[in-house]
DNA sequence: TCGACCTAGTGTATCGATATACTAAAACGA
DNA sequence: TCGTTTTAGTATATCGATACACTAGGTCGA
């Protein structure tokens, strides 16, 4: 591989010319020069190395991305879209590391992103602690936080992008109630994101508000460490088989997320029970994969491409280093999308409901 | 961040002794001195900048990870365990990159790792032109592809992980076959990795055994670029028509992967047919998402962890720069997971089919 | 007691690009 | 014509770690 002085010495002028020409200071030359140059730079095939300029200037054209597990189809959608933007837009590169929700995997990744010269990142954690996340800053480091909201009352300098997570969960739950159920589940697993929390308050709001909060209970499926793989469905079977048993089960579930969704659909249909028609399921998070499940997936939509790009440009704009008080930026247009796993609640609709062809299963 | 020469400072020796330290060659000084270096590296939390040091040794613990969407089930699948391998076994950190199939950003991720100083990478690429893989090869890089095997009689200096694709569509067909099935077809999509051409002869080496060619068909489901995504629904849609309409449709299909296969389930029951009483589908990859699907997907499991790691450790052992022949690892150990999208054709078993509980459908 | 050899280190050029400080030559103004 | 700007560059210390070449001082054998 060529080098700056491989080019200088090819146009016949100084290493700092060419480094002049590099870094956009073209009025410091005659345009003869410039083209010469130039000339050189295509001639050779010279493309400046990254490490020894990084090693100058403190400044390495890396993001960090940190996901708990990039096998899981929502992570990868996330991740696609973060990569794109930042190599389309920075023209940055991006460095993944799996956490499988371990703190010290967590750490490690930080350790290691702070020696190869990276100073953003895009973190995507369940850990119930941030102040991990708060000791990177102090490092010098850029933090943007995903699904999750800055401790109230706390100066933070780290970022927050998130959905509405509280809307979303009262949103899908209000569709379950407008179609007549009465006795709601929400069905999580244990140790998943932080996020959490603000979908069972808006699951629970929502139920309050139509006056059945007695009816509305949280099922909880137990620990889930490789979030979003096959243990999903393990999880969903375990969930299906606590409703079975229930000696009033619900009729209508909200699931913490698509995956959830399709892990409890699958672990119902072993239990011997139909969705929709003994039981409505909404999931949230509007994966791709929730428009060709049998039965497709009501859920309620997140704008996954803008909170990427939400967090890229969070992530570029600081400056390293310069702390800033904290700062959240919560996206709300979460819309519903209907599809064929809702239906009135048995009672309603005399056994088999009107579950007929999808209405607005498009797309 | 704290440098060796301010470690150096700390334990009152040169830097050479604390490089000494850091790089083994620890015979070459007092117990005592050792420790106090060490001492200081702990007291400041050195950690060395591995940017100045690549800089100097040439070698970054980076490996270059190109797929064409990791948003792609599949691909992420494959990323996260080729990343926790990478960085478990050699201590390397994955660069990603989505191509999204095009042959610009695949020749500009390359750009960009050389630029950064990665000398290993692993690609899965569906451009039937490999030669720029050859070309980065001849600049220095250790490149490994994924799902595809070396042009025969051809040298290559880049080597090759690849299922056994030919083994994997015949497994597949022959178990429709044995099930009774005569008229069959391979559902696949236009645009589609190389590897799509070794599946359909599987396929049709099985048909041709059975004495079934003339029944069995290829059918191609259009162009698809941002593969793996959302397309897939369509494409299946589009298949699903495709056989709907035939005059004599087939009553077994081997879908290229297991997304395919999904999304012709997809569209099938859209188009009013059921699986597998009107039409038996095997998919091939293994997915977690195969075992929660309804019906659950017959598919041919892949051995995704063993391939990526034979994968990261192909990229690690050959020496960057040190170009040899061509190097092909085939993956047979792939089989068959019985679920319960397969049974015998319409006619054979009179309408409705024995379509009970699943018998192995456990995992 | 001298030279050879070993032990336990150290000095510094180097990797490739950057940017500050510097300058030779030309142009300009009065 | 001389001093001042401007133009069009150049020389080099620097970023942080590495490793080759070197050495002060001690030990040993003859």
């Amino acid at each position: 591989m060529s080098t700056i002085q491989d080019v200088a010495r090819h146009a016949a002028v100084s290493v700092s010319t060419v480094s002049n020409v590099l870094n956009g200071r073209t009025d410091r030359m005659r345009q003869e020069t410039l083209a010469r140059v130039e000339a050189a730079i295509t001639a050779l095939q010279f493309r400046p190395n990254t490490l020894a300029r990084q090693l100058k200037t403190g400044q390495t054209p890396l993001l960090g991305l940190l996901v708990p597990s990039i096998a899981n189809p929502m992570y990868g959608y996330i991740a696609r879209e973060v990569e794109t933007f930042a190599q389309e837009q920075y023209g940055y590169r991006v460095l993944i590391g799996n956490t499988y929700r371990d703190q010290d995997k967590e750490a490690s990744f930080f350790e290691d992103l702070l020696a190869h010269g990276v100073r953003r990142v895009i973190v995507i954690s369940s850990l119930a602690d941030e102040r991990h996340l708060e000791r990177a800053v102090q490092r010098g480091m850029v933090v943007v936080s995903y699904d999750r909201r800055a401790t109230p009352g706390e100066l933070s300098d780290v970022d927050h992008v998130t959905p509405d997570n509280f809307e979303a969960a009262r949103l899908a739950t209000r569709h379950l109630i407008a179609h007549g159920h009465t006795h709601l589940a929400f069905a999580t697993a244990a140790g998943m994101t932080m996020s959490r929390s603000d979908k069972i308050r808006g699951f629970l709001a929502a139920a309050g508000d139509a006056g059945l909060r007695a009816h509305a209970r949280v099922l909880d499926g137990g620990p889930l460490n490789e979030y979003g793989d096959a243990v999903l469905s393990e999880v969903g079977r375990a969930l299906a088989q606590q409703m079975v048993n229930d000696p009033e089960p619900p009729t209508g579930i909200v699931a913490v997320n698509d995956l959830m969704a399709l892990g409890l659909m699958a672990g119902l249909r072993e239990a011997g029970l139909r969705v929709p028609e003994d039981m409505s399921i909404v999931g949230m998070d509007g994966l791709f994969l929730s428009a060709i499940s049998n039965p497709s997936l009501t859920t309620v939509q997140l704008p996954v491409t803008e909170m990427a790009r939400a967090m890229v440009e969070r992530a570029m704009s600081r400056q390293s280093g310069q702390a800033s008080n904290a700062s959240e930026l919560v996206f709300t247009p979460t819309h519903l999308i209907e599809r064929e796993s809702v239906a009135p609640p048995p009672g309603r609709a005399r056994g088999r409901a009107t579950a007929t062809k999808p209405q607005k299963a498009k797309r």
